[in-house]
RNA sequence: CGGGGCGUGGCGCAGCUUGGUAGCGCGGGUGCUUUGGGAGCACUAGGUCGCAGGUUCGAAUCCUGUCGCCCCGACCA
């Protein structure tokens, strides 16, 4: 999509020499330094006219694939009625604790939030549009900023607390025609990926706060990435670490036929026992005291048991305690707000003995909560198959500076569920196939598909009219692209020592005509000529018409990463010119009068991407 | 939220330890020279040293508080 020709002396390019302060990653400085962004807030930005134009580039790849998929533009509300969020349930996970949810109070004293995801809103809607199975399916999409308080803002655009991203929504009568368009938005958000010119992976993930089944996550490789993901060298399975599974190494067998205690003073740590007595970290198990709080009522003490040379992987766990929670076990408590280890400050905070820190077995009595202030009185009891799997093993005795040697399973008691909780890790064997192993890389997640189901439909009763007659919920699926931090991840992804290098697809300008010397007629008048005939052209081509020096012009073409250079230069006189690429730094000689008619047939298949129409 | 670091012309930084009239580079403006990879010379404009309080004859500098920004972490006792 073309965007118009422009003067760089019209352009307000202002590019910094100096790396600025406030950046720490490439793609963060390039961007400060030429001019496509400015620091407002901490994870506000300002986006300025180079980077929109990039902007609105992609944002038009993206309509593209979205409408040739049958996908309906709209735009839906950032300001949100907290309502709407209560109804669904996740108002307070939101709101409170951890939550990324601005929000606020009208005039009136009504809550609202700015929203951080349209799931609540799209789908009250089409509880009001969506009557009959006749309807369906339908996906509506929007581009548009969205709010999320961060945690922690980093790395200019990558995290940001208000950025634009592309959301799209599906509902459908069936699971079936879900699975359908979930596949086909796969095909479309790697056809995107591709002719914004990234190099992108697909894992699998973790659906997180925004709930549902199957979701897939998309990775523009980079070591800048915030998120670690697992992939097979067969290529057949990838995952982000957070959600990936992998076969544990075998553990050491511990020779042992009946448990003893084990003085181990001063032995606290896997380590430190491992070193004193020449255990495998793999004989013994670890216990891990960890407090899960909810928004409503008391909060829950956990008792997780792993092998020691295994790793807990966080989200898994906090899945486990959310889906523990749906289920009858539970009082009433509100969303799980977060997990966290328990201090000795804590324990004593209920009124509680001290835990034996340090010496704690999975044996732990709910004895030792009785009479808490408030935390449930007994433990929710998690543990890893590595380490219920073990016949004899190392643990804590639950008495200071003593552990078993030997111990079972039988003879602590109630052998616990086994559940997957523990972190994959690079070189595990893969469960697809053993013989293969996970490789680690970094990954910046630039878009994610998920099957909702009818999580949503059924808490805000958006229900049709079936083929037969009844009122079933809606499934539904949705769909994101971060479209800001996509631009950052390009960049990421392309530079060089000099600057931007922008795949033409989504470059603010294709083409930049620079004449060396514009005090010369000669240069000015063919470098005025060509502009003007690419212009008409439907290029998008930049005139570097300003009095600096050639230098300067060249570097800041550099920097600001346009793919293409014409260098209207000595050979003016004579009517030849300098084609420049710019990812490569080829150069040619070729004369002007055929420059337009071969360049173009450069650029028009490159402005559509590499991926062929 | 825990830990670390930083706030000094538009940008990048020095000065602070040991209090005494605020500096450097880049950038901006004017003029002359230069003109294919961030030019040279001359002149010039521009700063309540984040903010508030305190100590002192005197504070960018020392003390207290506060605001903002960046980085790391939030995981086995």
């Amino acid at each position: 999509m073309p965007l118009g020709a422009m003067r760089v002396s019209r352009l307000l390019l202002v590019t910094l020499r100096d790396d600025p302060a406030e950046a720490d990653i490439t793609s963060h400085k390039l961007l400060l330094r030429g001019g496509y962004i400015r620091r407002v807030a901490s994870g506000v930005y300002a986006y300025l006219p180079l980077l929109w134009r990039v902007l609105q580039k992609i944002s038009a790849i993206v309509r593209d694939e979205m409408d040739r998929t049958g996908a309906l533009e709209t735009l839906l509300p950032q300001l949100q009625p907290a309502e709407l969020w209560q109804r669904s349930g996740r108002w307070a996970g939101y709101t409170d604790g951890e939550g990324i949810m601005f929000h606020l109070e009208d005039r009136q004293g009504r809550q609202l939030g700015l929203g951080p995801t349209h799931e609540e809103v799209i789908t009250a809607l089409a509880a009001d549009l969506l009557r009959s199975y006749r309807q369906l399916p339908v996906n509506l999409y929007q581009i548009q900023s969205k709010f999320r308080d961060e945690i922690r803002p980093r790395f200019g655009l990558m995290r940001g607390r208000e950025f634009i991203m592309k959301d799209a929504y599906s509902f459908h009568a069936d699971q079936s025609s879900l699975q359908e368009t979930y596949a086909v938005m796969d095909g479309a958000y790697r056809r995107i990926f591709s002719r914004c010119g990234l190099n992108a992976v697909a894992v699998e993930a973790d659906s997180g706060a925004i709930g549902g089944s199957a979701s897939q996550e998309f990775m523009v490789t980079a070591e800048a990435g915030e998120d670690l993901i697992l992939t097979s060298s067969d290529g057949l399975y990838g995952a982000n670490q957070e959600r990936a599974v992998s076969i544990a190494p075998p553990p050491v067998p511990l020779v042992a036929n009946q448990s003893l205690t084990l003085a181990t003073p001063d032995q606290k740590s896997i380590e430190e026992l491992s070193a004193a007595h020449g255990f495998d970290p793999s004989q013994i198990v670890k216990v891990l005291v960890l407090l899960a709080r909810f928004a409503e009522g008391p909060a829950q003490p956990l008792l997780v048991s792993l092998r020691g040379d295994q790793q807990l992987n966080p989200v898994k766990l906090a899945n486990a305690v959310g889906s523990w929670l749906s289920t009858a076990a539970s009082p009433g408590t509100g969303a799980l707000l977060d997990i966290n280890p328990i201090t000795p400050a804590q324990v004593a905070a209920q009124g509680l003995a001290p835990l034996p820190f340090g010496s704690l077995g999975p044996h732990l009595g709910d004895a030792s909560l009785a009479g808490a202030r408030d935390w449930q009185a007994r433990f929710l009891r998690l543990a890893d198959p590595t380490a219920t799997s073990l016949e004899r093993f190392v643990c804590g005795a639950n008495s200071p500076d003593r552990h078993l040697v030997g111990a079972s399973w039988d003879e602590l008691g109630e052998q616990p569920t086994p559940l997957d909780l523990r972190a994959a890790q690079p070189g595990d064997a893969c469960v697809h196939d053993p013989s293969q192993h996970l490789e680690s890389s970094r990954g910046i997640e630039v878009g994610h598909i998920f099957q909702l189901g009818r999580k949503y439909s059924e808490a805000l009763e958006a229900t049709f009219t079936t083929e037969a007659g009844n009122q079933e919920a809606l499934w539904m699926g949705c769909y994101g692209i971060g479209v800001s931090r996509l631009a950052q991840a390009a960049v990421e992804q392309h530079h060089d020592s000099h600057g931007i290098c922008w795949p033409v697809s989504i470059a603010p300008f294709e083409l930049i005509v620079v004449p060396a010397n514009i005090d010369d007629a000669t240069q000015r008048q063919l470098a005025e000529q060509l502009y003007t005939s690419f212009q008409a052209a439907g290029v998008d081509v930049l005139l570097d018409d300003r009095t600096e020096r050639a230098g300067v012009k060249f570097k800041d073409a550099d920097l600001i990463g346009i793919p293409w250079r014409i260098v209207v230069g000595r050979g003016a006189a004579e009517g030849q010119v300098e084609l420049v690429e710019r990812s490569s730094g080829s150069k040619r000689e070729l004369a002007a009068s055929e420059l337009p008619a071969q360049l173009l047939e450069i650029l028009l298949p490159q402005r559509r991407g590499l991926l062929a129409p």
